[in-house]
DNA sequence: CAGTCACTAAAACGAACGCTCTATCTAGAG
DNA sequence: CTCTAGATAGAGCGTTCGTTTTAGTGACTG
């Protein structure tokens, strides 16, 4: 078994709490306990206090959610069925962790969306990253860009939302749905897209 | 001016200040304050504490946001063009708030979603009026039952995900681009539903 | 072998939390 | 008027919050 680092762990057990509690249900105590550390490691790798704790564990969130998008886009060809994937993995997922992990990120975004801390920043680009892996997967299949970009923008948003639905009624159904409607809408620029491969292509 | 009752005072800026902080970050002390009533006077309408209050706070969001699904819905003809009217008065809504009032019931939702509490169940119930709604609006206009349960859950968690998105960009960008991406959708069974209209007539 | 440094450990601070308690005020009934 | 129930008011309870402080540990360095 491979050893943690402490500071690992922190981040790890922070990131996981962030995600069902948000960020003021969340307390430093309970993080270094989850952690198996003491306040005092916690205050040592995080001088500045629960803030950039917090920023540290929606990062390595945002790394996470990355990955398993990654995987299911780079897993089909066909973007359609790609975005249809994602709903899957997300589901499988949610139900594996008994309708508590869902999106690293949303939680802790509405709790600190009228302050200006960098929480609300690192939520933010969390979200653009995880679009712009759509936008390449949709632009390199032949999409037009502005078609592209409304659809990303699309795609996350309704994740996103399947997820807390999907959480809220304890069921993969709404996420099941949610790909089914993403692959259908995705699909139907489908004939568009191929016209434009041709073109490019003579 | 109309005169507000204590109860009601609270409730409505107990629902305020939950959609803005969620359920953890807000303080009863903090809502009687905003409600310009005394922490007595809370518990007085609320003996059940802090639980109660949020409960009928839920409720009364998922009243008003009911009706502005409602008014959108009726306002359009074609479905898919009333889809997108949602889309855009609540941009509108946010946009006016200074982003801060979002959905009402998906903060509070996230916090909970570990316990078995009241507020849970209430969460669960909103997103359900709310599909009902875009339901039967998509079976009024001769959807298939299965397509326009499929719809509606979609639909909901988009414009779900879309406005917390939005949110965090602080932009009308996202909401205004899932209207468009649901018009398209709901749009694309056009032709099987017409289809369907015109066998029911004959 | 003393000294330094990264890290762990735990006690204690003031502030805020949800909630309970008692006291006072107001308004209608007898 | 008195009596009473509903409503308002706020001090104070125990607890937990984020944070600070102080002490102690082991390991590597000069």
């Amino acid at each position: 078994m491979a050893e943690t680092s402490t500071r690992d762990r922190i981040v790890i057990a922070a990131s996981r709490l962030l995600q069902r509690q948000g960020y003021v249900g969340t307390g430093i105590k309970q993080i270094a306990q989850e952690a198996r550390a003491t306040l005092g490691s916690v205050y040592h790798f995080f001088p500045d206090g629960k803030e950039a704790v917090a920023v540290a564990a929606i990062e390595h969130g945002e790394r996470e959610f990355a990955a398993l998008l990654r995987a299911a886009l780079d897993g089909e060809e066909d973007p359609a069925a790609a975005v249809d994937a994602c709903a899957r993995r997300l589901a499988t997922a949610l139900r594996e962790s008994g309708w508590v992990d869902g999106c690293p990120v949303t939680a802790a975004a509405l709790e600190t969306l009228g302050t200006d801390s960098e929480i609300q920043r690192v939520c933010a680009s969390a979200l653009r990253d995880w679009e712009r892996l759509v936008y390449d997967k949709l632009l390199h299949a032949g999409f037009r860009e502005e078609d592209a970009r409304d659809l990303a923008t699309t795609v996350i948003s309704t994740l996103e939302g399947a997820e807390v639905t999907a959480q809220v009624r304890r069921s993969e159904e709404p996420l099941r749905a949610a790909g089914r409607q993403l692959a259908r809408l995705v699909g139907s620029y489908e004939t568009g897209v191929a016209e434009r491969r041709d073109e490019e292509r003579s």
